[in-house]
Parts: structure tokens; sequence; C-alpha cells
DNA sequence: CCTTATTTTCAGTAACTACTGAAAATAAGA
DNA sequence: TCTTATTTTCAGTAGTTACTGAAAATAAGG
């Protein structure tokens, strides 16, 4: 049989179940200015704070949601990488547990930003160039100049990213710029 | 009465249209991807592109929107310094006009972000550091932890961004990046 | 003052995205 | 093989956000 908890662990554990539920909700409220669903950036949040993997069922358990909510977040998250899914020997259901380390996080993220959408805000910039060549009307140099000097800063851009990105496995980047602050 | 446009001018003007046209709908798409309103991506994507400031009207009949629909997101881009009102002397309508620099339009949107969503979410992280604080349980030491790294991370991420951004005015930022690259 | 051009607001509705819950599919163990 | 635990899918629905269109407010000119 479990231990008794004292009055003093009861409220401790009050708190701290307070304080995780006010970061899940509030982490969930930023993804979605992000761009990102709530339930995912919830879900993410509640498994950054865990030191435990957990399972779809826990996750549902703890965020009042359903079983279908549940997995398709849980897979999408593991989609961007941001969540592995891990098997403890013995048994039968899949555990879910998040990458912790903040500067990975970022990297995996940027990473992920930059093939899904910066890139293809290039392609599309691009193409518009290539539509709009040759045409000789004031207008069109100017729809010409201004596309071009997007393109060129969202290739600088990416371009810049990658480099910072490249170093997941370092803990240089992180600390330069802790002081370029 | 207006010149007859050749042929050729013809052509070439519907040649350009279509490019717009393919910009501003790509944009949109983009933009909503990045969490912004799909038409208010439009919009700012047509202001960047026509070398003359535009009246409502004419945002809406160029996108085929509502009053309601052209003012209101016009009026969110000013609120966000990417767009500008400017009246002509002796007309009585307001005309709208897209900041065109893009390293300018980086640093307001930059700026902008920072404030709405990097500087909330720093607080919200402070604030569930505090309710934590002197918890001993492990799971509250897991929390407590994972949160202030967090923290450190996003503000020295701001850190970063408030001196890359400062230099607004100067050219020296984007052309040293370009090198990093 | 009144008239008219222009902007602003907002109730109602449309369009979209996210979520539920249960059924179907899958896979492990007996 | 069959049974049971677990995952996956998806039709239907709820919830959210965006948009329209028209009425109200504002402001300029006469």
């Amino acid at each position: 049989m479990e231990k008794q908890p004292t009055p003093q662990e009861a409220a401790d554990a009050a708190r701290l179940e307070a304080a995780r539920d006010e970061f899940v909700m509030q982490w969930g409220a930023i993804g979605s200015a992000w761009g990102i669903n709530r339930t995912m950036a919830q879900i993410h949040a509640l498994l950054i704070i865990k030191p435990q993997a957990l399972t779809t069922d826990e996750v549902m358990d703890e965020l009042k949601i359903s079983r279908g909510n549940a997995h398709t977040n849980l897979r999408e998250l593991v989609g961007w990488g941001l969540v592995r899914s891990v098997v403890r020997k013995g048994e039968r259901k899949e555990y879910f547990e998040a990458e912790k380390d903040v500067w990975k996080m970022f990297c995996i993220i940027v990473r992920e930003r930059k093939r899904r959408e910066i890139r293809p805000a290039i392609n599309v910039l691009k193409d518009c160039i290539d539509r709009a060549d040759g045409l000789k009307s004031g207008e069109a140099r100017a729809f010409t100049e201004q596309t071009k000097a997007l393109c060129e800063f969202m290739e600088t851009a990416d371009g810049v990213l990658s480099k910072i990105v490249r170093s997941e496995q370092s803990t240089i980047v992180p600390w330069a710029l802790k002081f370029l602050k």
C-alpha cells in the first residue's frame, strides 16, 4: 500500500500540479500564436516537464483529450522529431518522451521550419521571378526588383540558419550566442 | 482617350498580372503557415509589389474581398508598422503603402514578434518558475530545471535578436550576414 | 447648418480546423 | 489458431476564426 502523504507533501504536490498546468496551458496558447496546433503544443509541454515517458492514455488523462486527438498529435510531434516513441521490454504499449535539451529542440524546430516553410517560400519567389522575366514595363520592373530582393534575403536567412543549426551537437554556438546578447 | 495597347503590350500585361497573382496568393498561403491571417498576408504582398499606394477600394477590387475585411486587415498591417497610410493633398481618401525595404521589413516583424510573443512567453515561464519555487520532490526539480533552461534560452534569443535588429538603419548587418552564409 | 465622401463597426454567416468516440486494423501472447 | 491489448482511422460534430454587407459614425466641403 502507498504511504500516506503528510499534509505538507500534499500541499506541495498540489502546488506543483498547478504550476505544471499553468505551463502546459500557456505553452499551448503561445504555440497557437506561432501557427502550431494548440493541443500539439500542450502535449509537447507536458512531455518536456515529465521526467519519464508517458503512454497515450496518460496523455489523454492529463490533458483530458480524446484518444484520436492524442494519437494524431503525438504522431505529429514524432514527425517533427521533437518526441521519440520508446518501448519498454516486456511491455506492449508505446511510451513517448520529448527531447529535453533546449538547444537541440531549437535546432530541430529551425531545421523543420526551414524545410517546410522557408524553402517552399523561396521556390515560390523564384517561380514568380521567372514568370515576369523579360517584361519591360515600369510595373513589371518594380515587381521583379521587389521579388528578387525578397528572394535574396530569404536565401541569406536560410544559409545563416543552416550554419547556426549545423552544430546541433556542440555547445559552443549557444555559449557564443549568450555573449552576443 | 487611352492609347490602344499593341498585342505585345497586352500579352505582357497579362503575364505580369499572372505573376503578381501567383505571388499574392502564395504569399498568403505562406503567411498562414506562420500564423498570419491569409488576407493580411495577401494585402501585404499586394502593397509590396505595387509601386504606388492604393486605396481601400483598390485593395478590395484587386483581391475581391469585402470592405470590412480590407479595412480590418489594412489597420492590422498599419498596427504592425508594415504599412503606412498616406493622404494626398486635395484628396479625401486614404492611400496605403508598404515598407518596401526588405531588411526594414524583417526588423519590424522581429521586433513585433519579440514584443507580442517572445516577451509574454518569458513572463509565463518566470511565473511558472516562481510557482514551483522551493518545492523539493524529484518531479518538482525536473520541472524547475526544464522551465529555467527554457527561460534562459528564450532570454538569450531575445537579446540576440534585439542586437541584430537594433541596427535597422544600417546596411552593415545584412551585409555581414550575407558573408556568414 | 446640410450634404456627401469615407471610414468604422458589427451581427450574422461562411469556411476552416480541431476534436470526439467508436469501429476497424494491427500485433503480441497464449 | 484465437484472444486481447493497442494503435490507427475516420465520419460526424464542435469550436474557432475569418468574412460579408449594410448600417452607423465621422469628417470634409459647401
